[in-house]
DNA sequence: TCCTTTCTATAGCGATCGATACAGAAACCA
DNA sequence: TGGTTTCTGTATCGATCGCTATAGAAAGGA
C-alpha cells in the first residue's frame, strides 16, 4: 500500500560486500558504496540501518556464500585431516578467484581500524577465533579416533592452520596465484602429524 | 643561528612509529600523532614533512629497529635451514613482545586502505615481497649446497614461510602468545624438505 | 481521483580529516 | 641590545566523513 522500492536489496547487498572486501571497512566510505551500488545514501540508511549494520549484514552474508566453503569442508570429511586439507585446498581457490576480491573478508576487512570502530575490528577477531576452534574439534576428533599419536598438540596444531590460512590470505592479496596458495597447503599438511594410516604408532 | 627544536626528533619519531604499529597508517590521524608525541601540527609538519613521508620514515626506522631481525638471521647463519628457523623463532618472541603493539607492522600497517593511500599500500607490498625473495635465496643458496633434494620447489618454499611469518603476526594481534608462535614456528619447520644432513638423498 | 504511505533525490547537518596562515616566542649573530 | 631566523601555539582552511531533514515522486486503497 506504499511505494516500492526501486533497487533490489540483494543485489546491492552483494555490491556492499565487494566494496567493504577490497578496501575494508573504514576505508570504504558512505559515498564509495552509494556510487557503487547505484543509490542514494537515504535510500542505504532506510535498507541497511547505518554502516556499521551494514557491515555486519555483509559478514553474514560473506559466511553463508563466499566464506561457507570452511564449514562445508569442516562438517562433510569423514576425517579431522581430510577436513582440513579441503579447508586448505577450497581455500586456494577461493582466495585468488578472478570473480570477486582476492583474499578473506573475515582476514582482511578490519585490521586497520581507529578507536570508534574497535568493535567491528573485535567483531571479526571474534569469528577468527570461532573458526580457529572449529579446526581444533575436528582435530580432536581424530586425536579421539587414534588417527594421530596421543598427546598431540591439537590446540597448536590448529593455531599453526589457522596461521597457514591466514598467510594464505595476504599472500593471494599480495598477487600470488592459485598454484602457489595449492603449495603452500601442500606444504603445511606435511606439517601433520605422522599417524595410525601412515603405518606408525 | 635560529630558535631550535623544544622535542627529541627521534623520540616523537618512535612514538609515531608506535601509533602507526598499533592502527594502521589511514586510522591514525595527525591529532592522535601530535597528541602521542606531545607536539602541536605545525612542529609535525616542519619537522616530518606531511602524514605520507612520516609514515615512509617510520618505516625505514622499523626496518633498522624492531624489524631488523630478519635480515640479521637471513645474513648471520650458515644454511638457509637455520637463518629460516631462527627468523620464524625471532619473529615469534618479537611479534608478541609486551614491549611494543603486537604484530609486524610491515604485514599489518597498510591493509585496509582507500584510493588516497594505494600507494602506502604499494610500498609495503614491496617491502614483503622483498622479504619473501630474500627468503628463496637462502633456500637457493641450500640447494645449491646440495642440502635439500634437487629440485626442490624453493620458491614455494619461500612463498610458504613467507604465509607462515604473515599468519604469525595475524596469531599475535589477535592475542596468540609467544609459545603458540613458538608451536606454530616448529610445525613450520617440519615441512621443510628431507635432505643430506637428515640421511636421506 | 484523492489520500495515505513509503520510497527517492537534493541539499546540508556537525564533526573530523590532512594541512597551514599567522603571530608570538626563543635562540643565535652582530 | 637589536636583527634575523626558525620554532611553537592558536585558530582555521577546504574537503570529506557518517548521517539526516525535507520535499517531491510513485504505488496501493477508497
Amino acid at each position: 500500500m506504499a511505494r516500492q522500492r526501486a533497487f533490489d536489496r540483494d543485489v546491492a547487498l552483494e555490491t556492499a560486500l565487494r566494496t567493504f572486501w577490497r578496501h575494508g571497512y573504514e576505508a570504504t566510505s558512505i559515498a564509495e558504496l552509494t556510487a557503487a551500488m547505484g543509490i542514494r545514501p537515504p535510500s542505504l540508511y532506510a535498507a541497511f540501518g547505518d554502516k556499521r549494520r551494514l557491515f555486519e549484514e555483509v559478514v553474514g552474508r560473506y559466511q553463508q556464500t563466499h566464506g561457507a566453503f570452511t564449514t562445508r569442508a569442516l562438517t562433510e570429511e569423514p576425517t579431522g585431516r581430510q577436513a582440513i586439507e579441503r579447508v586448505l585446498r577450497e581455500a586456494a581457490a577461493e582466495y585468488t578467484s578472478e570473480e570477486h576480491p582476492r583474499g578473506c573478508l573475515i582476514i582482511s576487512a578490519a585490521v586497520n581500524c581507529g578507536p570508534a570502530s574497535a568493535e567491528v575490528e573485535e567483531l571479526l577477531r571474534g569469528f577468527r577465533e570461532e573458526a580457529k576452534a572449529a579446526l581444533k574439534r575436528r582435530i580432536d576428533d581424530d586425536a579421539a579416533a587414534g588417527l594421530i599419536p596421543a598427546g598431540t598438540d591439537t590446540a597448536g596444531l590448529a593455531t599453526f592452520y589457522a596461521a597457514v590460512i591466514q598467510g594464505m590470505s595476504t599472500q593471494a592479496r599480495d598477487g600470488a596465484g592459485h598454484a602457489d596458495l595449492l603449495r603452500i597447503a601442500a606444504l603445511a599438511m606435511s606439517a601433520w602429524p605422522v599417524g595410525r594410516r601412515e603405518g606408525v604408532g
